[in-house]
DNA sequence: CTGTTAGCGCGTTCAT
DNA sequence: ATGAACGCGCTAACAG
């Protein structure tokens, strides 16, 4: 395969002169110019990246740590992402990790070894402190809320956003109420906890463990929280649900059992996903796409003390009755 | 920052003794490699991918074409192929064309660039002949029917998909039959459509435009369906819907319009996603995180004609009427 | 405007 | 078992 020497040799110039025509440089003669353009033509000539990488130590990658991709809630932020990055030229290289911590420490290396610029964690299962000594390396965005912390971040406040539902709840008479989350021991679920908790307490209601659902990804597992409710003494008046996808299962398996949603059971979701609106489903609007835009655009940006956080909003519907 | 001289000099070694320790060589006494791992430890040294890639012409990177990822066709396959990356130890580099041939180009200059080592391309935009030439610098597979083709493949056979479905249709009574495309240009909607005519032609009922959707992807353009088909003069009596989301979009819709399902129309999906179980929608059973594990396992063959076609299934569920 | 030259960081013969 | 030296393909001073 032909390389830039080749050219400058068939061209009769430099190899600097085929560089300068290769990066569009200025002060070359257009009669050296079109030579070199022959010359490439003329070989089938294709610049090699990886020296290009190698000497500029840059390569227009962005990395992305993404627990998994098949589910609304991270494709939703990976389009924003990706979207965006097309439209500033950059690639995204992507780091699937299922929580697995090895594998986003692997991420991190590959900035450390320069393969990346930068990198998007999107779920982030190290420490802080980890994440900031990879910062050397290159710009690093979290999508959490890392206010407190040298990192930046791009983030929804998840314990506000689950307040809010809460409140919502009580302001229209719930007291007994529940919630289905994703990952319980997941950073942002620990917010909604906190949030949870703290309104208990508020009320003066105790916290029954059997209310909370853990694992609840999928419609499937909406299926499931609906077949243990039913088992329980005490059911709750209202749940709260950390994805639309999984309230959609709850949904459509309570109208199989004649459980009437509403009357007998309160719902609201999370993210506003277009089912959310055909299910006339109350949820929190969570704007997924944009914070992937926003992503990106932190993650460019040199300021390391960058911190944004997103808005949500509750999109009243008809799953919430009023007591 | 260190590189792999400074640390030879401060093992007081060769550079070449470093990078056999760092490659596992044999040939390296038990001594040296204590004092090269020391000297690594202790001045933070990490070998540079670029530098390796250069030198060795291979990235352990796989490019990924996709028009977009925010939607569960795509998705589950794009996930399927992360997955199966992982095990492999291959990294994945997205290419999101947005079905924008240039982009689908510059994905395969990539290839030529040698900072991928092969591409998987989930949805073809160019010539086969292009695919054919680029194919000299590294391994292709297309997710579309290859087998006339010196390209590999991994695809299901998307005529005999849709006809199967058709002919269950026909063979419950029906006659006057229409369907929801993504997008009628697309490759796999032309085997469709073709599946669509030929099937028409056999039972002897005219094409008719106006039971033709075009740019069928969500919840949301199920809804529109509905909007224009009680519009409609002469109505068909079943929708062959090509995603399970769009086809939760038209039921959706139709129970707020008090159209009857299956009484008043028929419906079959497409994908078996888990909403199609919950709706009870008869639906084609597609393989795509299947058919993701599979493209990778295509890509890394050295075989160059490799075709592997996935299979599928009629799910029968209740939104087909017997006429 | 153009060419010479010195790296970028690492792998790999080929001697020893 | 070890190291010197060259090459991978390209960019960027620097000199002219």
């Amino acid at each position: 395969m032909a390389n830039i020497r080749d050219v400058a040799k068939t061209a009769g110039v430099s190899v600097t002169t085929v560089s300068r025509v290769l990066n569009n440089h200025p002060y070359v003669s257009e009669e050296k110019r079109k030579l070199v353009l022959e010359a490439i033509e003329e070989m089938n000539y294709h610049i090699n990246i990886n020296a290009v990488h190698l000497t500029k130590g840059v390569t227009k990658l962005i990395g992305v740590v993404i627990p998994f991709i098949n589910h609304p809630y991270f494709s939703s932020i990976l389009d924003g992402i990706a979207n965006e990055a097309r439209k500033n030229n950059y690639k995204l290289i992507l780091f699937q990790t299922d929580y697995d911590l090895d594998k986003e420490i692997e991420a991190l290396e590959m900035l450390r070894m320069k393969q990346i610029d930068s990198l998007i964690i999107c779920s982030r299962e190290c420490e802080w402190s980890i994440i900031e000594e990879y910062e050397t390396y290159g710009s690093i965005v979290v999508c959490e809320d890392g206010q407190n912390q040298n990192v930046k971040s791009v983030y929804i406040d998840h314990y506000q956003a689950f307040k809010i539902g809460l409140d919502f709840l009580i302001n229209r008479g719930h007291r007994q109420i529940g919630y289905c989350i994703g990952r319980r021991t997941g950073k942002n679920s620990k917010q909604r906890e906190s949030a949870y908790l703290d309104t208990l307490d508020k009320i003066g209601e105790p916290v029954r463990e059997e209310w909370i659902f853990d694992h609840s990804y999928t419609i499937e597992d909406g299926e499931k929280v609906v077949h243990h409710l039913l088992r329980l003494a005490e059911k709750p008046t209202a749940l709260l649900v950390t994805s639309d996808q999984v309230a959609a299962g709850i949904l459509m398996q309570c109208s199989k059992e004649k459980i009437f949603i509403p009357n007998e059971l309160s719902i609201i979701g999370f993210d506003n996903h277009p089912i959310s609106e055909y299910l006339q489903l109350t949820t929190i609007d969570l704007p997924l796409e944009n914070m992937g835009i926003e992503l990106l655009h932190a993650v460019l940006k040199v300021d390391t003390a960058h911190h944004k956080q997103m808005p949500f909003r509750l999109v009243e519907r008809k799953t919430v009755k009023t007591l």
